[in-house]
DNA sequence: ATTGTTATGTTATAATATTACATAGATAAA
DNA sequence: TTTATCTATGTAATATTATAACATAACAAT
């Protein structure tokens, strides 16, 4: 059960034309904000164009710097005011093991993600799970334990880096 | 293939004599020590009694005033020294969704733990998977990541906070 | 226009974490 | 037992990440 067996579940290691991929993810977000009444202002907007053109995780501070660079608010509540809109909303992740953010790759709704570090270019790659099956999801039942969030991430080395040696 | 059906994976949200499963984890934590030729100092050894007779993940500043209180050093580096010391040697785990950290509960070892944070009573239970195998590891393996080190938390109710309303 | 609501601007501060360097204690060698 | 070496601790300063509080502005709906 195999769906087109050589494309991967997550995008960002691999080659793409990553200036048309954040544009259509900005298209998209705008849409779905129009739909849903959700404001998507122009500092949000900008917050996530920035965060979509780089597969790294940008920290706030990071983001409030080229905000300020826009003539935007250079204050941190103006970043993280933006980024939890776009965390609330989906549009964006926190990424716990950086205290940093990326944009959401909407590769699959509904899921929960899960990111994949490389500790050696720090490029982020998200991919999706269903918790609630898996190891985590049949401890939390073994325990009744009730799952409304997870937080999954790993470190290690992706496939550029491996091949580039490993220091 | 159920061992024993009724043993959970994952202890802390249950009875049991606390007390006691702290001393022997710290007994126990003695002698790997010392077989491994590690320094157990006082200020490692009473870093780790202090998240062993908690449940709740402690930060580095809740420690810090214990250990000021004992006569020991005060200043942040003292507690951030000790913590990085335990978490190396997989006596304790930093939970990066708090920003804090948990004694090892070593119910099993060799596996990379996930923890389950009750947002209701904070306390956090730790159970074990293999990321390698489960949706992870084939995000994973499909994409050519390498995986070194996994963070897996999950953010719900725990069984007692589930009966005791939801507020 | 007015009111209510939501978002932004700004100041200040809290919470988390690290750097750097001096001192002390343990270990091992002479 | 002194010396040298290495490891751990003490301490001051500072960096990084995040929030609280309140004033102003923009928008939405009568």
């Amino acid at each position: 059960m195999v769906e087109k067996s050589s494309e991967p579940e997550a995008l960002a290691f691999a080659q793409h034309d990553h200036g048309a991929c954040a544009a259509d993810a900005l298209d998209y977000a705008r849409s779905v904000c129009a739909q849903q009444g959700l404001r998507l202002t122009a500092v949000r907007e900008r917050v996530l164009q920035l965060l979509l053109e780089s597969h790294n995780a940008l920290g706030a501070y990071d983001l409030l710097e080229k905000l300020k660079a826009d003539g935007l608010g250079s204050q941190p509540p103006v970043a993280y005011r933006a980024l939890d809109f776009l965390v609330a909303h989906g549009f964006a992740h926190k990424i716990e093991r950086l205290n940093a953010f990326v944009a959401c790759s909407r590769t699959h709704s509904g899921h929960s993600p899960v990111f994949m570090i490389c500790r050696q270019c720090h490029q982020v790659a998200e991919a999706h799970a269903t918790p609630t099956s898996g190891k985590l999801g049949q401890a939390a039942k073994s325990i009744g334990f009730k799952i409304e969030k997870t937080v999954i991430e790993a470190e290690g080395l992706c496939p550029a880096c491996q091949r580039g040696g490993d220091e």
